[in-house]
DNA sequence: CCCAAATAATTGACATTCTCAACGGTTCGT
DNA sequence: ACGAACCGTTGAGAATGTCAATTATTTGGG
């Protein structure tokens, strides 16, 4: 132990005990670095990153999303929307199709294969994502989820 | 109301009953990416952004932080610490010092400049902040921040 | 019905941010 | 004393974010 750490707090410490610390934002902000980091190294093995995984996860669940409501879902510019979705077509997991609706508008679906990666990705995701949540009780799992709706949702 | 709106639900709430928007990682992003866009917008007319208005605000706080011990705390390359650092240092608003006891790093401090600025922003975040969590108790906001810590300071 | 305005997707340009590798100066362990 | 590890810095290249312009389509008012 240096007698540094014996004298007075930590740089740690004293980071930590700053008022930036405590506030929500800032919180925020690092609690998601640290999932989406988490996250991202989990999908690396199967070709995907946050993003790409979240748009799969979608198309895969029936959601059959027009890439407007993607941008405004994810919080991405249309533009993105377009890149993110060519990577996955490209590799057949996805498919656009014309909204019968509004011609203007492609529905986004999923193949198969697409089908097939998702579940595999999730489960990647699911076994990293238990480190940081291991020990959170189930009741403050579901307690946070519950308040993080009310900022991702507010309306 | 459209047709389409009584029929079946709207494209909204497709996506927010899909199996992502109950996903942890998903609302963590969702909500940081609020909350981000707010504190944005709200510290442009200071001339900060989020990442500025943290390394000013550890600086402020007497926490006397190195640079690499800010690169850790905000997730950060330590060269984008740099070059966050020459920016709020040209604008006279944080100091570098050679740290005494190890020469090789630098503790950032505030001038008197900086710690008036930073309390101007304080406010302009506080005013916009409150918008969100507006509609959260004083409880629940205590209880959001005490499980956001665990996620964001596992160790 | 017709036309102007609004909307969806796309493209391209540009700025910002991320990620890495390399380097000089300093400290640490042995 | 010496090599390894570490801090800040620089620079390059990839990835992301932001914005304006374009085409095709829909919508609403006259």
């Amino acid at each position: 132990m240096s007698p540094a750490e014996r004298t007075r707090p930590t740089g740690r410490d004293r980071l930590r005990d700053s008022t930036l610390a405590g506030d929500l934002s800032f919180l925020l902000a690092r609690a998601n670095a640290r999932a989406l980091a988490a996250a991202n190294t989990a999908l690396a093995a199967h070709g995907l990153k946050a993003r790409s995984y979240s748009v799969l996860a979608l198309a895969a669940d029936d959601v059959r999303p027009t890439q407007r409501e993607l941008a405004e879902f994810l919080h991405l510019d249309p533009s993105q929307v377009v890149a993110l979705i060519d990577g996955l077509e490209q590799r057949q997991l996805v498919e656009r199709h014309a909204d019968p609706a509004d011609r203007r508008a492609n529905v986004l679906t999923a193949t198969d294969a697409g089908r097939a990666l998702f579940a595999r990705a999730q489960d990647a995701v699911r076994a990293v994502g238990l480190d940081s949540l291991a020990s959170m009780t189930p009741r403050d799992h579901e307690r946070l989820a519950h308040l993080l709706r009310l900022l991702a949702f507010p309306d």
